[in-house]
RNA sequence: GGCGGAGUAGCUCAGUGGUAGAGCAGGGGACUCAUAAGCCCUUGGUCGGUGGUUCGAAUCCGCCCUCCGCUACCA
């Protein structure tokens, strides 16, 4: 334990107002297969992803239903569950931002963050609409009438001010800029921190830590007066307000590594290795939150990466225009493996990419059924045919294309997937598999057995050697591809006759390097198993969900 | 408006001075171990427009057109 690597990372937590879409299970998917692929190599990892539960919107969208807000996000968590089963989601923790020790997480760093005078009583003013709260004025619709919002456009705006706590976010610009100096890849993709830099050096106003009259958030910890607000009783005064809900969500990140009732906790896991999230929070995460942790004195994370948005037709996916997957529709048609395969394949980790249910059959049948299921098909099968089954040995990797052609790939996958290219890392994979079935008929394994049959010594000899080549190629692909397909890896090792030493979410298994390199397993005898289709080709086209 | 990015085959993209590339989709062929999969061959592009620099430009420079991102209180 002392000498493992430790990996902490996060996803962005969804907020709870609706049922989740695909569009924001993409995020969750692409950190589990990093969190998956740390597992196995060994590192002490922990995985967060949660939910964001508080707002003035959700309150509203309960009270709509007639429901409490506790009871409304309840029912939501419960279907962020579904979904994130349904995809083979392993989170080490799921947080919500209604949980116990969140509150008292939130507590704190506002108790630091007014220690440090970093919180003030100001007024804030904009154009108020009674659905959602304040709304940006680049969100409005301007006409003859004046202002509107988008989705209430008979709804009049009303422009309020209210007493709110403000963060001083201006005092930490030269601190921010520094710290972009110092760690100039901490913000990933590169125009994503170009484009945060540009914002901070455009300079920062203070913003709102507090809201005086949302009732559904975390008690504000601070009366006016400067004096801390839990009564006798251990209940809030009413009259402090609550956080604000950007305040509130950021600081999950740290409740999740212990914060701060388990200090060894924290110490352990903090500061995190990587947070992912969406492109539409970066400002959140890149230039608010490190001025949070500034004012507490707590440490900034690693590194943001920033992945951008499934489109459709060019347009965003969301549920407000309704042009969402649905998560169990796509696990229907493609299975758990096949939904994350064609996610992360299909859409680049750092850019927005159009996507459709053809894109995503199509990718379904080219790789997963005719490339990669097919290999492992015809090569277990001629195992059993031309050799009852018994597994030959790879030949050693520089007498063998494929065995020095590995090498070269997987350099390559891990330099991506590290570097969270998770559709080039996958393309890495499927292109050794393309080769590997080339080399099935470029040798002829058919031709090769009949003459071995007719006692062709050499043919015998050649026919192992490449044979051995194809079920090791099966092997570093099926294990290299575990973090993305972990129901799949299992069950081509079966097939192929060896074991599969790694717990339901990537742990406690050989460090997968060690069990990536080619012939790793040469030494040992066995047999291959039955040849079963992994991903059964989709030759009907399934509806939309 | 300001700052930044992009416009290359039907689709998604690679390609920063030297006779246009990949994958998928489409067409043809030989084979048969295999999920009618795989393999081989192949159709297809005045590289957004225009004017320059250069022996030579998708690649460098100017101008124009189109699209996208950032430009703070929904998260």
């Amino acid at each position: 334990m002392p000498d493992r690597h430790r990996y902490y990372l996060t996803t962005a937590i969804a907020y709870a107002n609706n049922r989740p879409g695909l569009h924001t299970l993409y995020e969750v998917v692409g950190a589990d297969v990093l969190a998956r692929w740390h597992r196995m190599k060994g590192d002490d990892t922990r995985f967060l992803t949660g939910t964001d539960e508080y707002s003035v919107n959700i309150a509203m969208t309960a009270a709509e239903q007639g429901k409490e807000p506790r009871a409304f996000v309840d029912e939501m968590v419960a279907l962020f569950g579904d979904a994130e089963d349904a995809l083979g989601i392993s989170p080490d923790r799921f947080i919500r931002t209604t949980d116990p020790d969140h509150e008292r997480a939130v507590h704190e760093v506002i108790r630091r963050c007014y220690a440090n005078g970093d919180l003030y009583l100001g007024t804030y003013e904009g154009w108020y609409c009674p659905n959602e709260g304040f709304r940006a004025r680049s969100d409005l619709i301007e006409d003859a009438s004046g202002f509107h919002c988008p989705n209430h456009p008979g709804v009049e705006l009303q422009w309020l001010s209210e007493t709110n706590w403000f963060f001083r976010l201006s005092k930490y610009q030269a601190a921010l800029e520094r710290h972009f100096a110092e760690h100039p890849d901490w913000v990933q993709p590169e125009f994503r921190k170009n484009e945060m830099l540009g914002f901070i050096r455009g300079g920062l106003e203070d913003f709102s830590a507090s809201r005086q009259n949302a009732t559904w958030g975390i008690p504000f910890p601070i009366l006016p007066d400067g004096t801390w607000a839990q009564r006798e009783d251990g209940s809030w005064h009413p009259g402090a307000g609550t956080v604000y809900v950007w305040f509130d969500a950021l600081i999950n990140y740290i409740t999740g590594a212990g914060f701060p009732d388990d200090p060894k906790a924290f110490a352990h896991w903090w500061p995190a290795d990587l947070h992912v999230i969406g492109k539409d929070i970066n400002r959140l995460h890149t230039v608010m939150w490190p001025a949070m942790l500034m004012s507490a004195q707590i440490p900034l994370p690693r590194k943001v990466w920033v992945h951008g948005w499934l489109l459709v037709q060019g347009e965003r996916m969301s549920k407000s225009r309704g042009n969402f997957l649905d998560p169990h529709a796509v696990v229907a048609a493609l299975g758990t493996d096949g939904a994350r395969y064609v996610m992360l394949r299909e859409v680049a980790f750092d850019r927005d990419t159009d996507v459709s249910w053809e894109s995503f059959v199509r990718r379904y049948n080219a790789d997963l059924a005719n490339d990669f299921g097919n290999l492992v098909n015809r090569t277990v099968s001629m195992t059993n045919r031309y050799l009852d089954g018994r597994r030959p040995a790879p030949r050693v990797h520089d007498e063998s294309p494929l065995g020095e052609g590995w090498h070269d790939t997987l350099n390559r996958f891990v330099e991506r997937l590290e570097g969270h290219l998770l559709h080039d890392a996958l393309a890495e994979l499927m292109e050794f598999v393309s080769g590997a079935n080339k080399v099935v008929d470029a040798e002829q394994p058919w031709v090769l057995a009949k003459a071995a049959k007719a006692g062709d010594r050499e043919a015998e000899a050649r026919l192992e050697a490449v044979l051995g080549d194809l079920v090791e190629a099966c092997r570093l692909v099926g294990l290299a591809a575990a973090p993305f397909l972990p129901n799949t890896a299992p069950r081509v090792m079966l097939q192929l006759g060896f074991g599969f030493g790694y717990a339901p979410d990537g742990n406690g298994g050989p460090a997968i390097l060690d069990e990536l390199r080619w012939g790793a397993h040469a030494a040992t005898a066995g047999h291959v198993g039955q040849p079963e289709p992994l991903f059964p080709r989709l030759d009907i086209e399934p509806p939309p969900g």
